[in-house]
DNA sequence: GTCTATAGCGCGATAGAC
DNA sequence: GTCTATCGCGCTATAGAC
């Protein structure tokens, strides 16, 4: 437990600020979790201030979700599959989602790293995708991006409601993933 | 300015909460802007607490919300129409959506009632409408609750997208309706 | 109903020994 | 690198005059 207590104030400290956010978790609150004495200053031997672990925690988790998503481009596969999937990315960034949506009004430097990683990211792959589709006519759509953007959005609102509610809206997953695909290929049902 | 300081330090504080967090603004600042001499404890004469603001802004805001929504139900309307309206209706919402998604997690209370503006309220009115639709041939889906839970989804969260990040991901509003309407349709483009 | 003034205190941050 | 101890600010909330 010597140079690593860097990575577990971190590590804590986005636990922390998913569940209560930044201004509602004190420095003594973060030295606790961390295993440190609270109350005495240590975590100011890692971190300058409070300001300092959130840009550091926000940076890894995108340099993270980043990585995750550039393995995965390219390789064609079913729709219900690539939906599922997103499902699971979307859980994975949770809490980075929970602290981006919390903070990000006051921090506009912290939003552009998540809309790149969603937009550029989600939207793009998910456009390619449907090139190849329409190519092989599973999918016939003059719109490709509006019907990707379309996919995509609706499943981050399902993971949203989901979450955030404790309970799905509507319908479950899996019904959502095979209704959504069904949508996207055209089929009249 | 007599006994509406009540109701303007509730619509400063709808703002400031929305903008900030609560935990981000000040008694002092909400008295600020509701034109009461800051650091004086004015605020204190008409609530007892900053607490106690939350919860009475929130009421107002949900109650007015479902007022407007119970003036909507049942009137039958093209896909389009009731997309856009869905979309003025988000942004309306807006201020309280910010709130509760900030505080929700710690004030479970909050989240109940929005919850059943955004779920009963939104998705049984979506159901109804396809139900019509499939009366009329318009529609044909075996599982319109599915179907209707992904358009709602997809406009909240390209609403939350277009808020959030400032700008329309995948398509802007226009075109991400018309599309939608014409995948619910079942048309196969 | 609004003001001035201030009590009380939790929190961020620092100093200095080990 | 971690501890004990503490400073000082800014915030919530109250007391009391007008």
């Amino acid at each position: 437990m010597a140079t690593d207590t860097r990575a577990r104030i971190m590590d804590r400290s986005l636990e922390l600020f998913a569940r209560q956010g930044v201004a509602g978790t004190t420095v003594v609150e973060i030295e606790e979790a961390a295993g440190l004495s609270p109350g005495s200053g240590s975590f100011y031997r890692h971190f300058t201030n409070k300001e300092a672990v959130l840009a550091a925690v926000v940076e890894r988790e995108v340099a993270r979700a980043a990585a995750e998503r550039e393995t995965r481009i390219g390789t064609p596969e079913r729709l219900e599959v690539t939906y599922r999937r997103t499902f699971d990315e979307l859980v994975r960034l949770q809490p980075l989602i929970e602290i981006v949506a919390r903070e990000g009004r006051q921090r506009p430097g912290l939003l552009e790293p998540l809309q790149r990683i969603l937009a550029e990211g989600g939207a793009r792959a998910e456009s390619t995708l449907l090139a190849e589709r329409m190519e092989r006519g599973e999918v016939a759509e003059e719109d490709a991006e509006a019907l990707a953007a379309i996919a995509m959005l609706a499943l981050v609102g399902h993971h949203l409601a989901e979450n955030f509610f404790g309970a799905p809206i509507g319908a479950d997953r899996e019904r959502f993933v095979e209704t959504l695909a069904r949508m996207v290929r055209g089929h009249a049902f």
